[in-house]
DNA sequence: GATGAATGAGTTTTCATTCAT
DNA sequence: GATGAATGAAAACTCATTCAT
């Protein structure tokens, strides 16, 4: 939103839109490397060329979609999350819209886990500026405030944030990889179990 | 495990380790789609062509590289750890020597976090197999022994696992990425805390 | 000469010409084949669309921007050109003016020396019209009346054409290439010279 | 020869002749940019590929085609001129030469010509090294020599290389674009009697 | 078995041209 | 007439794989 330094038309932006949700969906099933821009073209009924007119080049277009559903799942998680009133809440309310927003769309689910990291030097690309960035920071902010309401016990940020974001990423692409073969709901309370108890014998 | 139809020599045997020790240097420093068959040919000091006479095609050599490190890995990892007495013991010095082996050897750090993803249709190619699949088995087990041994409290073996290697994962990612820039080891010691004694107040 | 089929109004001719303007602008720098439709819209201050509503295509473009300089050239010339009383005179400005026009603007001295031939088989669709034609045939005019006027000698017209548009024509691709290093009024006098008297020693 | 810093062998050295062969007869033709790289590997008997072993790309192969054409004519002219006695003998043999070797490959003449200026930025590429310039220099040589040796009179060796090159230049041109409909060998004498008396009447 | 020259399928991207508004 | 968004044909180039030597 107001990323593109020219004023789109409402059905420019449609058409952009349109090409965006579809080369989430070609993307997240081939790959970057498989996919091909007359296939991303023909699901969002457009020409190969109208692409261009968008985006700059298949790469480009990855990390648009990327950075367009980023935005979208922060936008969405921070109004939810704004609802709940102690840190504790509003941690343990991100960790279930976590797991919701990717349990009812699957194949973001599988773009973001998996085929992401197939764009060339993703990481090279973008070192200091990780694309994931704003994500996790959002969640180490999360778990700062609930350490200063004393709502968790004082442990360092950074090494919750890499367990959490971990966590959720690797459950992710084993339910994604595995044909969601098991219940992400279930799992997910089993894991929130143990990293607020923690492993050992009371 | 009678992987090799044809019983190769000893000359033939040292050729083909050649070959996937040139190829886990090349895709981990180029990733599986910029490596070039020519590259890691010229590193192994053997013609093109003679890769394909080990291999089927560039799939076949990655998914090989994979398993013959996944397999060196495992067997150093038991060796070491059959010495520790305790269940709990073996799973601590199993996470140590993770960690001790990628702050060594970056480039299969890499190898592992990043560019084996980049295989197309990785996970689609070997749904059941997952190449992952013995090294996760692996730490499923040192769970369950622990859990048995009772030093462990009763947890969901599946749900550490995925703590367990979602975490690391994640953390060898961002340490590739952000070229080394913290100490593994203390973020390690930080984890296990947390792990071991979960995030709530006593 | 009744090239246009359709009368245009006043504004149309405008347009026209700002679009032929910019067209040889972009041609001179760019190259036929590196000039862009789009560059020379925006220059002209019209939509790409626009230009097609007066040419059939870039290479009717190229033509018609063509056609109007030479023709604008010699419209200048011949009106100065008149003015000298005998033949000799006549030839002698001609060159003159030749070489003033494309010191003047070198971009149209490119434009003509060397973007002009970039155009695909610029040859073989012209056959017979060779756009430099008229050009060219108004050398050989004044070389034949300088003839019947006596003052110079009876030499083949034709062979005389050639040396003299040749070797402007050199001249010109010459200090266009090698950025107006050299001065063209020297070269030109010096050449004037041993055209007219030759190379043998007296 | 022995341009390339890998030592080819005759099958290679042949195959790359016949490339050359190959895209100087297609450049000549179509000229560079529509000459397609398809139609030059199919004349030429190889596959698409095979040419880029031989050529970083289009443009290169152009320049190589260019570079063997210059060296191969001079190395003719070279050795047929060495026999004239008088600088005077050699420069009237070079300019039968240079008549002679296009009346005998119009192909080449076209070539040279026309095509070769269609490579984009072909004079921006090689703004000092002008690929012509070794032919240019050597009609300088010889107009040297024969000013040192008093057969011609002392004028500017530039100038007269330019009326030389510019002169030949476009006889080629013309006689090239109309398809041979005139006389060269004529057409030179004429020239070259102009060249030599002037335009002077006695 | 080993070689490496040769192959040719495959895909992004450009940009002249069109046509609905 | 004018616009400019949309079109889609076209082609250079790469590189995994093959196979004659």
């Amino acid at each position: 939103m107001g990323k593109n330094k020219n004023i789109l038309s409402d059905k420019q932006l449609s058409k952009k839109n349109a090409i965006i949700k579809a080369a989430i969906e070609v993307f997240s099933h081939n790959g970057f490397h498989k996919a091909k821009i007359s296939h991303i073209a023909k699901l969002a009924n457009v020409a190969d060329g109208t692409i261009y007119l968008y985006f700059n080049n298949k790469e480009n277009l990855l990390v648009s979609a990327f950075d367009g559903l980023i935005e979208d799942i922060l936008i969405e998680m921070r109004s939810k999350i704004a609802l709940e009133k102690t840190a504790l809440d509003r941690f343990t309310k991100f960790i279930d819209l976590h797991v919701g927003i990717f349990t009812k769309q699957p194949a973001i689910a599988r773009f973001l886990a998996i085929e992401l990291r197939q764009s060339p030097d993703f990481y090279d690309l973008y070192p200091s500026y990780n694309p994931l960035k704003e994500y996790i920071s959002y969640i180490e902010r999360l778990i700062i405030d609930a350490i200063k309401e004393n709502s968790i016990r004082s442990i360092d940020s950074k090494a919750l944030t890499v367990i959490i974001f971990g966590t959720m990423d690797f459950l992710l692409t084993e339910w994604s990889t595995k044909k969601q073969s098991f219940s992400l709901e279930d799992m997910k309370d089993k894991i929130v179990d143990i990293i607020r108890w923690g492993i050992r014998i009371k």
